[in-house]
DNA sequence: TCAAGATTTGCAAGCGCTTGCAAAATGAGA
DNA sequence: TCTCATTTTGCAAGCGCTTGCAAATCTTGA
């Protein structure tokens, strides 16, 4: 009597399924997986598993068929809006696909990541999505060798082709830089994210092309290394006000490294952008709850992780498709942080 | 010959161990599963294990064994830090008793959480965490009823019991807003949180009754709703400080509020905690980060996690223990952005 | 040393599904 | 209308594991 409430469509099976549908339990198999079924069972069939409530067992069709409709997905932390954002964008697409996620975190020990790899690829998922991986050699090989699909997002710096996604992070450091140029600053004080990560170093050298290209002359004194975290950028935006010729302008790695500007500026007293103005990197949602609204280079976090999600899929249904990696377009958001220099400011 | 590559340990089951070990499978599994083994037999069988680089099948235990070390986590939205500091406490505990972390994100369909739930609990999982679920009523009673192991994080007012970790909002809030008056402040400003919540309600209610045991009337124009994000935050503290006599202190229902009230008072030109002290709620980590650092209410929020898991372990293992409710302590974290009110701002 | 109880072990069945194979049903061409 | 090629269908096996049951082994006390 407790079986078959209504609530809890707890035991079907497709085998309940084949008998109200009057037809074998393969049939219903068939249905499930888009085999070929004459039409008017494929109806019968659809009709009883939803008067029936049935729904799949993931576990026995995974065991069964080599595939378990689940993709894992390793991030460092999940604090850090920027990874929120690309997990959103994978969550979406993931959804639409109808598959399961299942979610990884590294930020303690260092190793973890390989260690995870080997569990999940072992079974469990059927590919996958490593953001902003760290000492990805150690796994990625494997990964490679066992052609296991996956696809990195935002990660650069393996001499190896690997698939991943990413932005144009050179570009956007250019274009940003170029903004602030035509805005008329000339000296424009950069804040660099974490040196050992590619994006960060294309970043910085869009910055010194895009001065280049404008015939100023790159100077060293107003580039400070940051982290892509707040309080290292708040200690280099300090830094770089000190100069005896401080920045009219200062471009920070990320969005974070921005909001640690801010408050170095005002911190002081200065405003933004009247006496200074701040562009970041990234647009997370904060930056354009912060006030003045942060002008910043849009990277496409959500629609990098569901590119980086397509990528993957098209490597589990094609496990031979190229090796690709794909690079969105990143794109100069105008709000308030920016505006040309003032003759104070200049002074 | 491409079988047994070091690297990749594809498909040693409990058959190849057994034989290597030369006992029968079902000691494998039973060394596997803790069961009795006499001694010599087990280290046999881990060595095997440990040689052949066994890792066991998830998909086959669960199907076998009905479990499937795997728990489900139903959150909003990941880009909340706190969000992610919950996630975080939860997939530590998990680390540690190696069970794997299915995510689900709610934060587009509104039902989206129904269908999760019954998804999730139809197999694949173990147990379910929810947090700050929003129409929660609908499947609870289905957990319920399933007996199926849940727990709410950071949940109130179902009016039926239910599993759940949260925190002492109501207290958080008295003690917040006694400090402030300690400090010496009278007219204490308060941003409210999404009023629907439980939490938000606890919060104001605590506030409301550190004010009138100290003797201060509680005024309503010192209130305003907020909704625990930032814009509106910022309007409410332009509200607060536009009124004639304007607080010498502002009470913000969590962290991201108090950001707002920063950024609206400091784009006045007035100073933190100089003109104006501020209080936040939560701890999130970015509080420690801005300038000056963010005096808070710390809500213990990766032990919530923490004690979530446990407690749904607990569950888990003997589904009738009793139906627990667990508030963790909050407690003041006094930082830089409170001071005692001065004669200026009093004026 | 032996019997009786306690423990450990092995076998087989089965979890719910997919899929190769062969049989049945269908369609086309003559 | 009948045959042959084609599609659809059903059966059985098996994915890797857990677990009840009965047989084998060990332990203990007399």
């Amino acid at each position: 009597m407790a079986r078959k409430s209504p609530i809890a469509p707890q035991d079907i099976t497709i085998f309940d399924v084949a008998r109200e549908a009057n037809v074998s339990y393969s049939t219903v198999s068939r249905v499930i997986n888009n085999k070929g079924v004459r039409a008017d069972k494929r109806e019968r069939v659809l009709r009883a598993m939803s008067e029936l409530g049935y729904v799949a067992n993931l576990q026995a069709r995974s065991l069964a068929g080599g595939k378990s409709n689940i993709i894992g997905l390793l991030v460092h932390s999940l604090t850090v809006e920027y990874f929120g954002e690309i997990a959103r964008g994978v969550d979406e697409e993931l959804a639409a696909l109808q598959y399961d996620l299942m979610l990884y975190t590294t930020h303690r020990r260092k190793g973890r990541e390989s260690a995870y790899v080997t569990r999940l690829t072992r079974n469990l998922v059927d590919g996958l999505l490593l953001v902003l991986p760290q000492n990805a050699e150690t796994y990625l090989e494997t990964l490679r060798h066992r052609r296991f699909p996956h696809v990195l997002v935002d990660h650069q710096g393996v001499d190896f082709d690997v698939p991943s996604v990413g932005a144009t992070n050179w570009q956007g450091g250019y274009d940003g830089t170029h903004y602030l140029i035509e805005l008329g600053h000339r000296r424009i004080g950069f804040i660099t994210g974490d040196m050992t990560m590619g994006c960060a170093r294309d970043r910085l050298a869009g910055y010194q092309q895009a001065l280049t290209d404008a015939g100023i002359p790159v100077n060293p004194t107003l580039i400070c290394e940051g982290d892509f975290l707040q309080p290292q950028a708040f200690i280099c935006a300090n830094v770089l006000l000190d100069l005896e010729q401080p920045p009219t302008a200062i471009f920070a790695s990320n969005d974070v490294s921005a909001f640690g500007a801010m408050e170095a500026i005002r911190t002081r007293g200065l405003h933004i952008p009247g006496d200074v103005s701040i562009l970041g990197f990234d647009d997370t949602p904060q930056s354009a709850q912060v006030h003045p609204a942060l002008t910043t280079i849009r990277q496409p976090l959500a629609e990098m992780g569901r590119t980086a999600t397509q990528l993957l899929f098209t490597y589990i249904n094609e496990p031979d498709a190229p090796i690709k990696r794909i690079e969105l377009p990143t794109k100069l958001v105008v709000r308030q942080s920016c505006q040309a220099p003032t003759v104070s400011s200049l002074a």
